[in-house]
DNA sequence: CGGACAAGTCGATACGTTTCGTCTCGCGGC
DNA sequence: GCCGCGAGACGAAACGTATCGACTTGTCCG
């Protein structure tokens, strides 16, 4: 992150502008629900939360930038409105490993169709895909905090199946097994290639628990 | 794709200038390698071929557009090349379905790690998911073909594989099944969680097939 | 204790640059 | 002679930078 010779100096975040940053915030969230990420520009957001323009790219290095953290506040506020104090929320533990990932794949994807989570979202999976640096940020600050759940969840469900017939293999490699189940559902959405359904989610959750081939 | 009411008329391909068209795909392509996807302009595409902006804009309505089919023509020239009449490819069938799949998943990771093709290819999908009539152009043109041979591949291991212990389940959705191998691939490449290996793609293959739990 | 001063962010806007997409030329090939 | 072609002029839109006075905040000196 930080710059080996930073061009400019730093500005000085203890005098920053929390009211500035929250209009930005909405401003960018707006105007990407109205027009689009592709017709969203710096211009426009500053314009709409009556913000100088050298406000946002004092702070901000890029649109996508502005709008990843416009993105993360909103899920904050949301969270904390939930009554959660901490915006992390948990995979269900029921016991059944089946049934809790069906449910939480089931909720993403109805996540993944709702157009106020999934324009944002994919304008800045996109961005992320071709800029690196956001990319990298986008996934730290984002992805990865999700997908840590599920290894939890699949961590508890080792050590708490012993043997039954639903028990984890040994030596399970439960990053690779998170990406069985979440890659299927990204590449859905992202691609468009069929639609994204609760079935659909069921079917992942099944072929990636009890292989394609089978048992005897 | 046809608009109802055609704004302007629909120019006469007929007499459309083939040396154009390649000076174009050419001149793309060497723009997207060298200064990357977002800085390249149309106006940069046209002055490197040595065509005026009006051609461009005559026969494709967008930047990614061009570099679809700038890349499509890339694929179907090397494949021409390599000595196959038609741009299709098939998934080795050497009866050992594991063994086949890992195979391909190891020469697409191969792809998706050299930069001549993740530079275009990567741009491509991400613009594509962001502006869906080119999204569809890209899954149905690019995408699609590619998957269909996966799903060709089961369907033979279905057939063949009567009742060994590797043979496909009863009633297995090859759709699913294919994006359950691909998705995880995509996924990593796509957001750059972690480093795309072939351990990666065997593990994939082996889960798929197999499953996260334990065979009693 | 308090007033002057320096520093730094703020909204606003002017500025030069780049690229966009359209339009208008002659030129030349079918 | 129609029409695609190369070339480039054109106005509109954003870009990212620079500069302005207004305002807030923290420091220092009387």
């Amino acid at each position: 992150m930080a710059q080996s010779t930073d061009g400019g100096k730093a500005p000085d975040s203890a005098r920053r502008s929390e009211r500035s940053r929250r209009a930005i915030y909405d401003a960018a969230l707006t105007m990407v629900g109205e027009v689009g990420y592709a017709r969203t520009t710096i211009e426009g957001i500053a314009a709409r939360a009556g913000v100088g323009k050298q406000t946002i790219y004092r702070w901000w290095p890029s649109k996508g930038a502005v709008l990843l953290e416009a993105f993360l506040d909103l899920g904050e506020r949301a969270a904390r409105e939930a009554g959660a104090e901490e915006a992390v929320y948990e995979i269900p533990d029921t016991g059944d490993l089946e049934a809790d990932l069906k449910a939480v794949l089931r909720a993403t994807v109805d996540e993944l169709n709702n157009p106020a989570y999934d324009i944002p979202y994919r304008a800045l999976a996109a961005e992320g895909i071709v800029d690196p640096a956001l990319g990298a940020e986008f996934t730290r600050r984002l992805l990865e905090p999700q997908l840590r759940l599920y290894v939890e969840r699949l961590r508890a469900a080792r050590s708490a199946g012993a043997g039954g017939a639903g028990a984890l293999r040994d030596g399970l490699d439960l990053r690779v097994a998170l990406e069985l189940l979440v890659g299927p559902l990204a590449h859905r959405w992202l691609l468009r290639t069929l639609p994204l359904t609760h079935d659909y989610a069921d079917a992942v959750v099944e072929y990636a628990l009890y292989g394609m081939t089978a048992r005897s």
